[in-house]
DNA sequence: GATGAATGAGACTTCATTCAT
DNA sequence: TATGAATGAAGTCTCATTCAT
């Protein structure tokens, strides 16, 4: 896919240094772009931010762009990591337990860089993040599924696709959008609580 | 605001010629938005797909972002105006039917123009946009907040506010995504009746 | 071609402001190649020497080898346009006389800019101007078929077309690589007389 | 001259793999400036084709230009060191004779490496150049008025300066010429046979 | 001797904005 | 009022060169 090769990172940091450098890049980016915003997010300013050279920056990446594509790569991925470890789902544990564990485990992913988080989002354009961010999608997707599959006999529809977009959709932009414009209210009980009874009433019988 | 003034139209185009120009402008700044997305949405280019000189737009606009930021601000009005009039409620009208009423007509509103929908929110600086859509957002909030006033006896919860957030962002998120990556789907019932019993069970005693 | 279109003009001036512009971005052009040489003939230079901003430039030439490619069109135009109105061959000369008047015109031609001409024969490079050379190399040759066709009885060999190849090549290298090393030996009669004597020589029965 | 210190390489390579190393490094330019031309001839690119590393170039090179004037050297050598040993010049042999193995012998040297020819005097900047260019000229030109020397009594002109120079220009130009843009036609006869006779009767009583 | 990661000056180019016509 | 040529700051990216390992 061209929009892959396009941002695909230049070489693959195998040595110690090289990927101290890399994450260091990355850090830098996220830095700027939380700082100044997308538009004012250019490699010199990354470069001086970071504390490399702009040549260095370009050792790692072919152009500017594929440092976002690889921070909202890189954010996927610790987002993905907290929240698996932080699931833990019991084979004892019931339709609401487990909803509520995977919402709780979202919203704590999220707050690991709440505004790293919106400005990848609302900021950094579309097409830099789009395949990224469809990776991210289809695993939660996936995820959503599994639920339904554990507790098929509760579950409502048998659309489970289309259910699990609705489910999709709606908390991460119902958290994305809170951790925006709201970031402390991440913490608070209500707003588990009010996702997961909207989950759970939408998806049981 | 610093944004809101530097966003803000140089001139109010009170006589019909200079309103025809200011729509046809905000037309060809859609047209080249779509087509190329924000980024190579430039000046000359919208001014060469209006069939206006660029020295026109800026009698009109006082930097390029404004253009942007009226092409949202129509949009929105656009939107709202097919929302209030495709919904018609009824006083004899259940709190379903209510619900089935406002998502159709925010789906409708949407499909008025899926793609310019979607590159507004996904390719368009937040910092251009934000403004404008934290109006619309506050406009269906109340709405939503007007909604349960009615129905009061049947809402479960009474912090309506956190209600309302919690339905506009999840019904928008829905909207908005599926409007952007399955336009067609925005014509299929089980989208609408989806939405409907997620919101209804979501606020339903 | 692809070549052609990478170095085509972006725009034909036909305004005489615009001409105006064109020809003096090819004069700075030209001064800073002689004096500085291709390597350091850069957009910012020619700009500057030219008294234009580099956006100008970026009007009317897509890209800087499209400036040097243009200006080696208009050297070939000047110096044919200064060939064919010093040749003025009449229907009475015989062969000597029109080989004489010919490389006297290319002579004269090339003391129009001899450091032009040897700056953009020895350090533009090939891939820039070849077109044009060859375009050039062309009109030179169907000159010299035509000189053969006229004196047919006079001509040693009936292939034409070699040895056109030959007279040019030939004629052409001497003049300018003494254009380049020895220009003032282009007022020299002894460099016209042996040309002339060599040529005569080499086609004649 | 500041030139030919610039250029002049760093260390005399005396020992064995010393000298391998800097004939590989000019291998690799060679083949470098072929495939892709002297301005996308970059030093990684050489050193990543010669399978050494960018410092290991800087070991025996001052700078990058030095090793484009090494090459013009050694290719210069190359084909003085082939013209020599293919000419032959017996005591017995006649002037057209001479003449004839003389530009046989230049048309050999040429076809060692016809392309690597074309772009060392089309591509490389003549700064980088003129200086190796200028000497093998002058081996040339002592070559040429030795031959008038031996044919005194039936050579035309006695400015043999002059002479010899049109004849090296225009037997060069030809040559060159003819190798960059038809190089098969170096193995005809009839361009050998041309090139004599305009010689011949160019230097002829 | 050799390596190659890092440097950073400087090249090319774009494009929002102005202003003389 | 409209035009569009001109501006020039600022951005992206390359690549000759160095130097710690």
């Amino acid at each position: 896919m061209a929009t892959k090769r396009r941002f695909s990172p230049r070489k693959q940091p195998t040595q110690a240094r090289a990927r101290r450098t890399w994450n260091a890049v990355l850090d830098g980016a996220a830095q700027v772009l939380i700082a100044q915003g997308y538009e004012r997010a250019t490699t010199d300013r990354i470069a001086e931010r970071t504390g490399v050279s702009v040549g260095t920056i370009y050792e790692y990446f072919p152009n500017k762009d594929a440092i976002f594509a690889a921070l909202q790569r890189r954010w996927n991925e610790q987002r993905w990591a907290l929240f698996e470890e932080s699931r833990q789902i019991d084979l004892e544990d019931d339709l609401e337990t487990v909803l509520r564990k995977t919402i709780h485990a979202r919203i704590e992913a999220t707050k690991l860089n709440p505004k790293l988080n919106s400005v990848l989002m609302r900021d950094v354009p579309a097409s830099v993040t789009a395949d990224q961010a469809a990776q991210l999608h289809d695993e939660f997707l996936a995820a959503s599924v599994q639920i339904f599959g554990r507790f098929k006999g509760a579950i409502r529809s048998n659309d489970w696709q289309l259910m699990a977009r609705l489910m999709i959709h709606a908390t991460h932009a119902v958290i994305d959008n809170i951790a925006a414009s709201e970031p402390d209210l991440l913490d608070a009980p209500e707003l588990e609580n009010e996702l997961v009874l909207m989950m759970q009433r939408y998806v049981e019988n």
